[in-house]
DNA sequence: CTGAAAGCGCTTACAG
DNA sequence: CTGAAAGCGCTTACAG
């Protein structure tokens, strides 16, 4: 047996199939009589409106893509949850996708926007797209610059960056090493080395970078590479949460005292156990950066014109047992 | 400027919309000739395919609807990755809903199922739900009994667990606890503290057993009441990733030693740095188990007949520093 | 307040 | 091999 569909429901009624649509949508103008003679009928048929249906006929899914490298990532996951609760608070479902480092599948999740399958994305990406592709799509991105009318939410990455590092030549570091996972010259995540390189410079200390170009998943190759140049520092400024945890089981292992020998702040922390419990921290405020990101991809939608094209948001300082 | 629809590309190429439609299909009745009239056509007007309206004539939406307690977990979050994954392989987009543990979002999510905004579900849930509720909807459960015709995907719970606490034994523990967060009844977790139970009635010990029904992000008051009942104990066995970390870093800013003084197993161990590097693990094979979530769930919306109804899938025992 | 009808953008027998 | 037409299940001016 089929599903019962608006016509049914009409039919069972006694009414058109349009004042069934109107008792569905909560139309003011229905007589009491009516609506309830249609409302019964709906729960005599078990009736429930299909969504295609709507959707066609409105040019409208909403529906929210969001894009990440990987989902199986501290930082993504907690974005994705944020996203998620954001975005049903205003009535639009989240559509999941991992590009897994293959810029062919970003591509893809595109074209899906572009064929309404959403009604907009929201981008966390590390390629640089050719900006064409974006046209008259609904696009917000994280962190990247995508393009001229893509808006960006971000965090305060030089500002919080550089009050980190000085937060360790305060408590008494002299040879500060930065670690962190490379991303592309468009990101606003290149500014936390910069912010690194000019404080370094600024006190007169000598810079140590470890800045690499991994996938996820594969940090501890990075921390592998600084252990591995031999050279002394009793401090480290990580740029993610991964690469902390994985410089931190390193540390675990071996006979390094922190924070006595080594002190450590990390942008981005633990996610786990609610909160920076080890390490000392730079954390985003991820929960209003995902409403923002919903905010304004829902402006976009609409289109809405007063889309504030740059969204930067303060990082928390939360005092772990890494630094003194 | 609207977008193209399948009519401007019809106009364009001098053809039927039909035909349009054949050759967007690879239908193989089609000449070369208008073939490539077409495809020019569609190339010149920049032409993608609405989904919504090959969604409402084909009545089937090729997106799978993914029901978790909260995303940002680290089992959900690599369950999710995972399915993805599987999905993405068989041209499947994944709907990704937390219920943040609220019965309703669950049952909204059921009413999105049957509205047709995704053609099944894949659900994890700790609720009860009406057997009624998933009449005529394809749902695959993973670990808990939903109903007849639910299939279930899980792991060797009882097995696993029963290996793990002898393991305990044998590595010379005598007083070992349980600790867990409760699920339901109907959940074939509950057998891992079955097992454990078992186990110690066998070796005639005595059992210590904390099982609490807690919210994700509360395992901490799980722990914190094992060690406040101020007994001794030598050995834990812990159900979940979450509970296990929690317990860890409990014990790191503790005095205990581990694995000197007390020794851990995990079911679920650290998902993070790629791997078990701390905790000994019955680490579930999630990959093998979301890509049978999947394969199910497309033979249940396929109509097939021929869906295994329970499958259990071996844990992997993985060695880390929590035990001798 | 309500019904009949057109339309949303596709697919797919049907006929040729 | 291909076109005209009906149909998928809704919404929404339009007319009354």
């Amino acid at each position: 047996m089929r599903q019962p569909t608006i016509k049914d429901v009409a039919q069972k009624a006694g009414v058109g199939i349009g004042t069934v649509s109107r008792v569905l949508n909560d139309s003011p103008q229905i007589s009491e009589e009516t609506k309830k003679r249609v409302l019964s009928a709906i729960k005599e048929l078990n009736y429930v409106p299909n969504v295609a249906g709507k959707r066609l006929s409105k040019n409208k899914s909403n529906v929210i893509a969001v894009l990440v490298p990987v989902i199986n990532h501290p930082f993504f996951s907690k974005l994705i949850a944020e996203l998620e609760i954001a975005a049903d608070l205003r009535g639009y479902s989240l559509l999941v996708a991992s590009s897994q480092h293959r810029i062919e599948k970003e591509n893809e999740i595109l074209r899906r926007v572009a064929q309404n399958e959403a009604d907009g994305a929201i981008f966390v990406t590390h390629y640089q797209h050719n900006e064409e592709e974006f046209k008259n799509l609904a696009v917000v991105s994280i962190d990247r610059h995508l393009g001229k009318d893509i808006p960006i939410v971000t965090s305060n990455n030089y500002e919080a960056s550089k009050a980190a590092v000085e937060y360790l030549i305060q408590k008494g570091c002299q040879r500060i090493a930065y670690l962190g996972t490379k991303p592309s010259q468009a990101s606003e995540v290149s500014l936390r080395e910069k912010a690194y390189q000019d404080v370094m410079k600024e006190h007169h200390l000598e810079p140590l970078v470890i800045n690499e170009d991994v996938t996820h998943g594969e940090e501890s190759s990075v921390v592998n590479h600084l252990f591995e140049r031999k050279e002394k520092f009793d401090g480290i400024f990580v740029s993610g949460c991964t690469l902390a945890s994985s410089l931190y089981d390193r540390i675990e292992s071996g006979h390094i005292k922190v924070p006595e020998d080594l002190q450590i702040v990390s942008y981005d922390g633990e996610f786990q156990n609610g909160g920076a419990s080890r390490i000392t921290t730079l954390e985003q405020p991820l929960k209003k950066m995902a409403e923002r990101c919903v905010e304004l991809l829902i402006k976009l939608i609409n289109g809405e014109k007063d889309v504030e094209p740059m969204n930067i948001f303060d990082c928390h300082f939360i005092k772990g047992k890494s630094t003194k």
